[in-house]
RNA sequence: GCCGCUUUAGCUCAGUUGGUAGAGCAAAGGACUGAAAAUCCUUGUGUCCCUGGUUCGAUUCCUGGAGGCGGCA
């Protein structure tokens, strides 16, 4: 295992996993516990876009300075960014920031993108943006009665496994058919963690009131720093909910209020607030399933220290 | 003061020709095959405003009252 000098026998690369659920508390943490020896990979699927930073909690300049950070703003608001692109640039930052002799501490909150990581990606072949746009003229032409009785000749397996309802699995199911003549369900998926590089995975978790709480300061402190005036430049520069980035809560509400003219601020923040409580919600069930996590309580750095510590990361600078 | 409409789930509201009720949203739990801050699945919840009356039986019909909205004064 772990020798006196604190190295392994283990030659493969480490890399720290942090995960959290929005306002958690990852960023103060990752100040804290990971300013010495460290570079961070982003695994936030709306902090990869460019201009939108108040609205995604987009870490500062002065944080930027202090640990260097890849993976943020790598593409337009209108640039779709995926799952595969985060694992296959993902693995190159980890060789990058291991030959540096540095630590990569992979954080996010895009529990899809964690797993493509950890587990490798699925075989399947990427998204063509001009099949989706046939298979969603089809779909939208035929209706989606069609397509879920399409999916259940040409895919049964899939079919199956997909409720006739999600509608946007049923397209990428029929896109993967039309693209490569091969059903998905004929691509494995893997079911166990890679082993080439060695993950050390801690998700983070609050009280479910607590959160709460820090969900709506976050959204008050994100209206004083000039929310409403990065959504007016969006929206300046044409921004419409076709853009992969406007998908985001907070933009997405936004966009909303701009067409109905009626929201108040007030209202605005209350969706904002609710949405973002449902995504919270959804992201803790998707990462409790990952049986390789340890969990803690943001405020237990001293748990959380001693653990990586067991695990062969030493935090320098920090006594614990 | 008079007239009309209204009161049902946490919210907005259906409904029961009289046999104690159901949608959407919210909430809780879950899924996740290159769009995942996306998309979807499952599950509660009720003095049917109060009071008398008619009835085997009233949330439903009738009397009286209370709250809300609107009109006329």
């Amino acid at each position: 295992m772990r020798s006196s000098t604190g190295k392994t026998t283990d030659s493969r690369n480490k890399a720290v996993v942090l995960f959290g659920p929005t306002a958690v508390g990852k960023t103060a943490l990752t100040e804290e516990l990971f300013s010495d020896g460290f570079e961070i990979i982003n695994a936030d699927s709306v902090q990869v876009y460019r201009g939108l930073d108040i609205g995604s909690a987009k870490p500062d300049e002065r944080l930027r300075a202090l640990i260097p950070h890849h993976l943020l703003d790598i593409r337009n608001p209108w640039e779709q960014y995926t799952a595969g692109d985060f694992v296959r640039d993902a693995e190159a930052m980890i060789s990058d920031i291991s030959s540096r002799s540095h630590i990569p501490l992979i954080t996010g909150g895009t529990a899809y993108y964690f797993r493509s990581l950890i587990y490798g990606p699925p075989a399947a072949p990427a998204s063509d943006a001009s099949v989706r746009a046939r298979v969603a003229a089809m779909i939208d032409e035929k209706g989606k009665e069609w397509a879920y009785s399409y999916l259940e000749e040409i895919d049964p397996d899939s079919a199956a496994r997909i409720s006739r309802s999600d509608i946007y699995r049923i397209s990428r199911a029929i896109e993967v058919y039309e693209g490569s003549g091969r059903p998905l369900s004929s691509f494995p998926v893997p079911d166990s963690p890679r082993s080439d590089i060695d993950f050390v995975i801690i998700g983070l978790v609050r009280e479910k009131s607590e959160l709460a709480r820090r969900i709506d300061l976050r959204i008050d402190e994100m209206f004083r720093m000039g929310f409403y005036d990065e959504l007016r430049g969006l929206m300046e520069s044409g921004a419409e909910r076709s853009w992969p980035g406007m998908k985001a809560i907070g933009y997405r509400e936004a966009l909303d209020a701009a067409e109905s003219g009626e929201a108040s601020i007030r209202v605005l923040k209350e969706e904002i607030s609710r949405s973002t409580r449902q995504y919270a919600k959804r992201q803790m069930t998707f990462f409790s399933s990952f049986s390789e996590c340890r969990f803690f309580h943001p405020d237990d750095r001293k748990g959380i220290a001693s653990y990586l510590e067991s695990s062969g990361i030493s935090l320098h600078g920090l006594i614990v």
